[in-house]
RNA sequence: GGGCGCAUAACUCAGCGGUAGAGUGCCACCUUCACACGGUGGAAGUCGUAGGUUCGAAUCCUGCUGCGCCCA
C-alpha cells in the first residue's frame, strides 16, 4: 500500500532525513576505478570555499548548477564524480585568528609562529568549513570520501613540488620591486587581490627651486608625503616649456634633516610626464609608486624607502619621523606652505587601490619579494583557448580572459603572513645563496655546505595551492590511475569574480605541469589532454530582488538557509535553475519561490491523487505491479487520447530537457519541466483520466487497468525527470510511489527519461491541442454566459471535419462541464465562438450582455483584420514571396485563408447581435 | 582612458530575423470528493530612442540617452 501522504507538501518533514540518507549510505562516492572506463566519466570539481566561509547566495547557485548537471550525468549512466574541499585562506584565516588572539590581548608575535599555526589549526578544527556542512544538509551530491584541504599533507608535497620545479626551470625569481603592500596585515598582496575605488583627493602644486638659485620648477601630485624619497622630477621631453630645465639639478624642499643640507636632484625626460596632467612635471618617488618604479629603471635612479611596514615615515631625525602618511601629508603641506613653496591646492578624484581582505589603503612599497615569470605560462594558456580544448560557456568570457592573458603581469606570490604554504627555500648564513629544496629541511646550502641555513619566513599565495587542484587531488605529482581516468577534468562551474585568480591560474599550471606527464597509455600528452577542465560555465551574480548587489553594509543579504527553512531546498533551487539563464544577472525573488514551492505542492498533490486511486483500483481487485512499470511504458494505438497524448509529451519533453541541459540552459530545462508537469499533467492528463478510473463492478477493469498503468509510469518517469532540479521530494515520492522497495537505493542512481522516438506522436498532439482549444472555448463562452460553474449546460458545436466527437465526447462533457454535445450544420444566434477547426455555441437561457459581446467581437474583428492586413501585404510583395523560405509563405497563405473565414464568421456575430 | 554588457506587461526575467512569452502580481467567478501552496476565465506591452540593412527587425548594424561590470 502507498504511504499516507500528508494534505500539503512539507519540505522540512523530509528534507534532513534524506540528506542524511545520501550522505550515509555513501551514494555519490566513486572509488579509484579498476581500469579507465570506455566513455569518459563526468568530472568536476567543486571550487573550493574558504574555510572561514559562510553559505551565501553566490555559493548555492553554483552548487545548485554543479548538483543538477552532476545528478543528470549520474543518471545519464555516466561515472560521476564531483570533488568538494576546503581552500585554507591564508589572510583571511589568519585573521581571525589574530581577531580571537586580540580577544586574549595579545598579538600573533607574542605567542610565536609555530603556536599560532597550532591554533589556526584548532580554530580550523572547531569553527572551519561550515560551507561544507550546509552543502549536505542542501543535498550536494558530492563524493564526501574524498573531500580534501588545501593544507592537507599531499596537497602541500604538491605544493613543494611545483615551486621547485618551476624554481628549476628558471621560471622562479626572488627579487626587489614594487609590490602592494597591506600595511594593516603587512603582507604583500598581488594586482588582484587590490581592488580600485574612486576617492575624492587633492592634487597639490609644489614649488622646487633649481639648485643653482636660477629659478624653479612646479610639480603637481596627490601625495605630497612621499616627496621625502624623490629621487628626481619628470618632464616629457616634447614639452616646450621645459625644454631649458632639461638635466639640471634641483633641491628638494624638506628634506634636510637634523639641519642638513637638503638632497638635489635631477631633472629627467621621461615620456611617462603627462604635459596635460596638472602642472606637467611630476616628481620621481621610485620606492613609493609603481610608475615612478619604472621611471626610476628607466633612468637609474636610487630607490629611497621613506616608510616602514605599518606605513609611517621612516626618516630618524626628521621632524616628520614616525608620523602616519596622513598625518605626514597633513604636516608637509603645512610646513610647505609656511616656506610659501605649496603654489595651488585643487579637488581632485582619484582612484585608490584598497586590500580586499583587510580594506586597507595599499602602500606600494619596495620589498623582496618571490615571483612567478608568467609569459611562458600564458603562452600555453592561450594556445589551449585559443585551439578550443578549453570552452567558455558564455562565449564572450573567452575574450575576457584572452584580454588579461595577453597583458599579464608577473605573479607575486609570496605573503608575509604564518599561515600558508611556507616557502621551500633555505637562505645561507655563511654564504648567502639561496636552497631550493622538496625536503622539509635540507641539512646544508647546496652552495656552500654550510650547515647554518633558515627556511625563508614568507608563505605562499593562496590561489598557488588552489590553481593546482585540478591535478593535486588527483595524486599529483604522482601518476596515479585517478589522474588517468579522472584528469582533465569535465566542467568547471563558476563566477566570473574568480575567473583570473583561480580560472586562468589553473589553466596556466595545470597546462604547465600536465604536459610533462605522460598519458594512462605512455603516449606524450599534448595541450588537448593537459588542460585542467575542457569547458567552464560562468555563471552571473545573485542580487537582490531590486538588482541590488548584496552587501554587508547595504543590509540586503539574502540568508539561503534562511529561504530555504522557509520554502523548502527544492523551491529554492528551482528558483535559481529557473533564472539562471546564461551570461544573466539573478534578481532573486522570494516571490518566485513562493511559486516554486506551490509546484512542490502541486506535485506532492498529484502523487496523493495517484496512491489514492491506486487504493481504490485495489479494492476492486486491480493491481499494478511496480516490475511491469517500465515494459508497460507505451500505450498500444487503441489507447485512449489523453495516454497516447501524454506520453508523447513526455518524451517530447524529455528530449528538450536533455538538449538544454547538456547546453547549460538551466532556465529553459526548469521551465520545460514545469510546463509539463503543472500545465499536461496536472491540468489536463490528470483531470482526463479520472474519466478511466473507474474500478466498480461494472466497469471495463482492462481499461481501467491501462489507464492506471500510464498514469504510473508517467508520473515515475517524470519524477525521473524532475529529479536533478528538485531532488527531496521526487525522492521521496519515488520511493513512496514503490512503497518503500524501489529498484534502486535512489532516484538518483535511477536513469534520466530519453526519448524514444517511437513514442512522439504530432498527430494526437495536434488532436488534443484542437480538443484543448474546443474545451477552453466553451469554458469562455460560459463564462460569459455566467453560466454557474457547476451547471451543466447544452453545446452546440459545427466542426470542419466529421462531427462525431467519440472519445472526445466524454472529456469535453467533464472537462467543459457540458450536458449534450449537438453537431449541427448550421449554427446560429449569439455566444458562438469561432476558430479555424470549429464554432461552438453554449446553449444557454441568459441573454447575453450585448455591450459586452460588442466590445470582445469588435476588439476580436479588429485583431483579425489587422493581420489579415499584414498578411495581405506580405502576400501582395513580390521580394517576399521570391526570397522568404517556403514553410514561412505557406504559413502566411494558411493563416491568411483562416483570417477570411474568422473574419467572416466575426461579422455575422456582430450582425446578428443587432 | 580602454574593454564588455544591459534597457521587452505593474515587478522579475525569457525570446535574439518570420503572427509578442513565462512566473509573480492584478480583476472576476468557484470552498467541484489530489491540491485555496488550488481551479476557471480575463485585463495588461507603439519590445529605451533616432536612423540604417532586409521581402520582413524586439531580434542584425550605427548614433544617442540611461544604467551596470571589468581593467588601467
Amino acid at each position: 500500500m502507498p504511504q499516507d501522504l500528508e494534505k500539503a507538501y512539507d519540505p522540512g518533514a523530509i528534507e534532513d532525513r534524506w540528506a542524511a540518507y545520501w550522505v550515509n549510505e555513501r551514494l555519490f562516492e566513486v572509488p579509484s576505478p579498476e581500469s579507465v572506463p570506455e566513455r569518459d566519466p563526468f568530472t568536476i570539481l567543486l571550487p573550493p570555499p574558504n574555510v572561514t566561509g559562510r553559505l551565501h547566495m553566490g555559493h548555492m547557485l553554483n552548487q545548485t548548477e554543479m548538483d543538477i548537471l552532476t545528478r543528470w550525468h549520474r543518471m545519464c549512466g555516466d561515472t560521476t564524480l564531483w570533488l568538494p574541499g576546503t581552500d585554507h585562506a591564508g589572510i583571511a584565516t589568519q585573521m581571525m585568528v589574530e581577531r580571537q588572539l586580540a580577544g586574549e590581548g595579545k598579538k600573533r608575535q607574542d605567542v610565536g609562529r609555530e603556536a599560532f599555526i597550532e591554533r589556526v589549526w584548532q580554530w580550523k578544527e572547531h569553527y572551519g568549513g561550515a560551507i561544507l556542512g550546509q552543502m549536505k544538509r542542501l543535498g550536494a551530491s558530492v563524493d564526501w570520501s574524498r573531500e580534501y584541504f588545501t593544507m592537507d599533507e599531499n596537497l602541500s608535497v604538491a605544493v613543494r613540488e611545483a615551486f621547485v620545479r618551476l624554481y628549476e626551470q628558471g621560471l622562479i625569481y626572488r627579487g626587489k620591486y614594487i609590490v602592494n603592500w597591506d600595511p594593516i596585515q603587512q603582507t604583500a598582496v598581488s594586482d588582484l587581490e587590490v581592488t580600485h575605488e574612486e576617492r575624492a583627493g587633492k592634487l597639490y602644486h609644489i614649488r622646487y627651486p633649481l639648485a643653482d638659485g636660477s629659478g624653479s620648477i612646479v610639480i603637481a601630485t596627490t601625495r605630497p608625503e612621499t616627496m621625502l624619497g624623490d629621487t628626481a622630477v619628470a618632464v616629457n621631453p616634447d614639452d616646450a616649456r621645459y625644454l631649458a630645465f632639461h638635466g639640471k639639478l634641483l633641491r628638494l624642499p624638506l628634506s634636510g634633516v637634523n639641519g642638513g643640507a637638503e638632497r638635489e636632484i635631477p631633472i629627467v625626460t621621461d615620456s611617462w610626464a603627462n604635459p596635460e596632467f596638472g602642472t606637467g612635471a611630476v616628481k620621481v618617488t621610485p620606492a613609493h609608486d609603481p610608475n615612478d618604479f619604472a621611471i626610476g629603471v628607466r633612468h637609474n635612479l636610487p630607490q629611497l624607502s621613506i616608510m616602514d611596514e605599518a606605513a609611517r615615515i621612516e626618516l630618524p631625525g626628521s621632524p616628520y619621523h614616525g608620523l602616519d602618511r596622513y598625518a605626514a601629508r597633513e604636516k608637509i603641506v603645512e610646513d610647505l606652505r609656511a616656506l610659501d613653496l605649496l603654489v595651488d591646492v585643487k579637488d581632485h578624484a582619484m582612484a585608490i587601490g584598497l586590500s580586499q581582505r583587510s580594506g586597507a589603503v595599499v602602500e606600494p612599497r619596495l620589498s623582496t619579494q618571490w615571483f612567478v615569470k608568467i609569459q611562458p605560462l600564458a603562452d600555453k594558456a592561450i594556445a589551449a583557448v585559443e585551439q578550443g580544448h578549453i570552452k567558455f560557456t558564455p562565449e564572450q568570457y573567452a575574450k575576457t580572459y584572452f584580454e588579461w592573458m595577453r597583458n599579464i603581469h608577473d605573479w607575486c606570490i609570496s605573503r608575509q603572513l604564518w599561515w600558508g604554504h611556507r616557502i621551500p627555500a633555505w637562505h645561507c648564513e655563511a654564504c648567502g645563496q639561496i636552497t631550493v629544496s622538496r625536503a622539509d629541511k635540507p641539512a646544508s646550502c647546496a652552495e656552500c655546505g654550510s650547515a647554518a641555513i633558515h627556511q625563508d619566513t614568507d608563505v605562499l599565495d593562496t590561489w598557488f595551492s588552489s590553481g593546482l587542484l585540478p591535478c593535486s587531488v588527483f595524486g599529483w605529482p604522482k601518476h596515479t590511475r585517478d589522474l588517468d581516468i579522472f584528469y582533465p577534468t569535465s566542467l568547471l562551474v563558476t563566477g566570473f569574480d574568480i575567473l583570473f585568480f583561480w580560472v586562468a591560474r589553473m589553466i596556466m599550471l595545470g597546462c604547465h605541469f600536465m604536459l610533462e606527464m605522460p598519458m594512462a597509455n605512455g603516449d606524450k600528452r599534448t595541450l588537448k589532454d593537459a588542460v585542467p577542465f575542457r569547458e567552464v560555465y560562468i555563471h552571473a551574480l545573485v542580487r537582490d530582488a531590486d538588482r541590488q548587489k548584496m552587501s554587508k553594509t547595504k543590509g540586503n543579504v539574502i540568508d539561503p538557509i534562511e529561504i530555504v527553512e522557509k520554502y523548502g531546498t527544492d523551491a529554492v533551487r528551482f528558483t535559481l535553475a529557473a533564472m539562471a539563464s546564461p551570461g544573466t544577472d539573478i534578481a532573486f525573488s522570494e516571490a518566485r519561490t513562493e511559486g516554486y514551492r506551490a509546484f512542490a505542492n502541486k506535485i506532492w498533490n498529484a502523487a496523493r491523487f495517484i496512491f489514492m486511486n491506486e487504493e481504490r483500483a485495489a479494492l476492486g481487485g486491480v493491481e499494478v505491479s511496480r516490475n511491469t512499470l517500465i515494459d508497460s511504458f507505451g500505450p498500444d494505438e487503441n489507447a485512449p487520447i489523453e495516454a497516447r497524448w501524454i506520453v508523447s509529451r513526455l518524451n517530447h519533453t524529455a528530449a528538450d530537457v536533455n538538449e538544454a541541459l547538456s547546453e547549460y540552459r538551466f532556465h529553459e530545462a526548469a521551465n520545460l519541466v514545469y510546463q509539463f508537469f503543472w500545465g499536461d499533467f496536472c491540468d489536463w492528463y490528470l483531470e482526463i483520466v479520472k474519466l478511466r478510473l473507474d474500478f466498480t463492478e461494472n466497469a471495463d477493469k482492462r481499461a481501467a487497468k491501462a489507464a492506471l498503468t500510464t498514469l504510473l509510469a508517467t508520473f515515475e518517469a517524470a519524477l525521473r525527470m524532475l529529479s536533478p532540479f528538485m531532488p527531496f521530494i521526487t525522492e521521496e515520492l519515488w520511493h513512496a510511489l514503490y512503497n518503500g522497495n524501489p529498484p534502486a537505493k535512489s532516484i538518483a542512481l535511477s536513469r534520466y527519461p530519453q526519448p524514444f522516438d517511437e513514442a512522439l506522436d504530432l498527430a494526437v498532439e495536434s488532436e488534443m491541442a484542437t480538443l484543448q482549444d474546443l474545451i477552453v472555448n466553451i469554458r469562455a463562452a460560459r463564462k460569459e454566459l455566467e453560466v454557474p460553474e457547476r451547471e451543466s449546460v447544452p453545446v452546440r458545436v459545427r466542426t470542419t471535419h466529421d462531427n462525431s466527437f467519440g472519445d472526445a465526447l466524454l472529456i469535453i462533457q467533464r472537462l467543459a462541464r457540458v450536458s449534450t454535445l449537438d453537431p449541427v450544420e448550421n449554427i446560429e444566434g449569439s455566444g458562438i465562438r469561432s476558430t479555424p477547426a470549429f464554432d461552438v455555441q453554449v446553449v444557454y437561457e441568459r441573454t447575453v450582455d450585448v455591450a459586452a459581446e460588442r466590445e470582445r467581437l469588435t476588439k476580436e474583428l479588429a485583431q483579425f483584420e489587422k493581420e489579415q492586413a499584414n498578411a495581405q501585404r506580405q502576400l501582395a510583395n513580390e521580394g517576399f514571396l521570391a526570397k522568404a523560405p517556403a514553410h514561412i509563405v505557406d504559413g502566411i497563405r494558411k493563416r491568411a485563408a483562416e483570417l477570411v473565414i474568422l473574419i467572416e464568421k466575426t461579422r455575422r456575430s456582430l450582425d446578428q447581435l443587432g
